[in-house]
DNA sequence: GAATGTGAATGCGTTCACAGCG
DNA sequence: CGCTGTGAACGCATTCACATTC
């Protein structure tokens, strides 16, 4: 009986997965000065069909104009919000290694409501040092810079054995979305989310349709 | 009527995408002097559970013992080939940026059947300089390139604006497979695959879930 | 006895097709 | 009249449960 009668809570996953790929579209037809698209040519932008593009919207409510299409600028203004982008999310990154490093220096990461907050490193000589205009601090003072930064977000590219202890160590101090670098499972509770990025492991699913008899997707 | 009565050739997608996160679970177990492990020892260890274990290794075919489990080296011999790592890849990376050259020098590319064996890039003062044992070329040698290396597959780590451009030479010179780090769609023919790799978007994602009432999948 | 391999059942995501609305 | 929004149909993926095999 502790239903909450609120608003539709229901986001199938494979929605959610497809809503940032929405978002580019439709800020590539906000570029290209369109006001208004329909569901065929943002399917079209996407590489999906438009049925898909009408389903995945109406979980999120009612955004279309019948007869019309989508008004681009408020769209753009819907999904924004859903996916907790309106405001920047506050963004650490552990380990500054080379991946660490192509991370911190992306500037599409900005662009798309994300802003690096903290980058964090266990190797004393590069702690102190300022990059783009962040100090590298020590993995030690971990739980501290998390609350001082308001961290919402952690981007982990550690070694695979540092993973799983220092995951612990983020979600004591309250950090409830990682992202992870390291071929490593991490195990979380129900209230956290990670993202599993395996580079070798994509390319692996890529070796694997160049065998004989496996055609592409 | 031109149907191949070889081998089954049905892998679901869903099945390819879990065979390196298997392969690497095997890998410790084989770590840790496991001869052999069950369905339910691998579920633990990826994260799944133990009918959809065998039901992906079904589709392979027929590797396990009735009341005993799977030979943990004669399975990773198995999914190491029909991956298609059995020998190494021929890997290309198209753009030596901070990103690029952080691919270039990880090495869990290596150890997991990868090997980089080009590295191109646009920008002239790039060019001829070595990383790695590896001389950095210029992207109009491209097709040369990919040619005398018998790339298999190209990672793409340009700017957006470049990226289909380049797909396109990358096709014509025989690629069949491409990894793409750009934000952008790209239009490839049927037998081409592509895998996307959009970090803002996979952080947008997480950002989702910290809105109040998403819980973590 | 123990664990695989697999049909059958279930659940989920995609696509269809059309009613509803501007 | 055109395009959205959506119930219904479909197809694929996951899970169940058990016959099969070592």
């Amino acid at each position: 009986m502790s239903e909450r009668p609120s608003k539709q809570v229901k986001v199938p996953p494979t929605t959610v997965q497809r809503l940032p790929l929405y978002l580019r579209c439709l800020i590539q037809a906000q570029a290209r000065r369109m006001p208004v698209v329909n569901s065929v040519q943002i399917a079209d932008m996407a590489g999906t069909n438009a049925a898909q593009v009408r389903k995945d919207f109406s979980y999120l409510g009612e955004f279309g104009t019948r007869g019309v299409g989508y008004d681009v600028d408020s769209l753009i203004a819907n999904l924004t919000k859903r996916l907790g982008v309106a405001e920047h999310r506050r963004v650490a990154i552990i380990g500054f290694g080379r991946l660490g490093s192509a991370l911190q220096g992306y500037a599409g990461f900005e662009e798309r409501g994300m802003s690096v907050a903290a980058v964090l490193d266990a190797d004393s000589s590069k702690v102190g040092t300022s990059v783009d205009g962040v100090v590298i601090e020590s993995i030690d003072d971990l739980e501290e810079v998390i609350e001082r930064e308001r961290i919402e977000i952690a981007v982990l590219t550690v070694p695979a054995g540092a993973a799983q202890g220092i995951a612990n160590r983020l979600i004591a101090a309250g950090v409830k979305a990682i992202m992870n670098f390291a071929p490593v499972r991490l195990v979380v509770p129900d209230d956290v989310t990670v993202r599993q990025a395996d580079m070798a492991g994509e390319l692996q699913i890529l070796s694997f349709h160049l065998n004989p008899g496996s055609p592409a997707e």
